[in-house]
DNA sequence: CTAATTCTTGACTAAAATAGTCAGGAATAA
DNA sequence: TTATTCCTGACTATTTTAGTCAAGAATTAG
């Protein structure tokens, strides 16, 4: 799991997307002028998305791109997954360098802390951030689906 | 927030440093060592992790670094933050082009967003992480201080 | 006191990732 | 049939990452 600027553009496209996409497709010089981000930049991303079945496409006048899902259905992690490619955590993998298992240790918490990370991000849908909207608090379904944590994180 | 390799090595220092700082400061070139981080890079976290007061140093023979605190004192999400500047939310931010009032809602989602995981990462000690340690499972000091999602998340 | 250690700082650099640009082409709806 | 839109690949500037190098300051062991 990695966290970039590229992550955050391709959020707010696919927000853009279910925001602004009801019967008709949504062409990408849309998206491109309501969320300032470069065309071309963005054909690049939604080459990603649609590889990963998260966006429908049709191509001519009156084109664009649909989400494949349902916004409900649509979550975070699976966007940040479809354009930024995971670090890669081997190092020590395969090779007998790490003799004293210290590094093999940490890789493996590593692996288990952006893992949960990951999971956290796969409870947020595009719904949920889009009903947060205008008031600027958010994600009100990944707060009724967990009692525990998820509430005070989302009241900080 | 932000997400990199840069970021897993300060934790996995961090972590060294809380698994083998007993009495004596521990050295960066034994963290070197042990790690595989090149020594010179170690530097460069280690400046920044001791202007934000999360380790101490004592120059000289015997000399080393120290946590500044104890280990369930410091969590995932400062060694982050000390290392690895957030990402520059800042887009539309003062500028009067976002009249759609589209481009700053996004940012703002955004922000909550990355908010989020801090928060969450701001639960994980680096205690929770060396309790983990052997079984590949991990983080149960977190998992006992929240019933709901981070159980679950654990168990994924 | 001296010398080996270790942190401390700053300037520099190679390699990779990011954020684009550009050009050409294919599909399709008006 | 033509304008529109996706689609692809190659290319590029900028920034970030990861690392080197060199000089110096503090401190402790001997």
């Amino acid at each position: 799991m990695k966290l970039t600027t590229r992550g955050r553009y391709a959020v707010t496209a696919m927000l853009d997307l279910a925001i602004n996409g009801g019967k008709r497709p949504v062409s990408l010089a849309d998206i491109s002028g309501r969320q300032e981000i470069s065309l071309s930049y963005l054909e690049q991303l939604f080459a990603k998305l649609r590889r990963e079945q998260l966006v429908t496409s049709a191509r001519g006048p009156g084109g664009g791109y649909r989400l494949a899902r349902s916004g409900e259905e649509i979550f975070v992690a699976e966007i940040i997954d479809a354009v930024d490619e995971s670090v890669d955590v081997t190092n020590c993998q395969g090779k007998g360098n790490c003799h004293q298992g210290e590094t093999c240790l940490t890789h493996h918490l590593w692996e288990d802390l952006s893992g949960q990370i990951h999971d956290f991000l796969s409870q947020i849908s595009l719904c949920d951030l889009m009903e947060g909207r205008g008031q600027g608090r958010g994600h009100r379904g990944a707060q009724q689906r967990s009692d525990g944590l998820l509430q005070t994180l989302s009241l900080r």
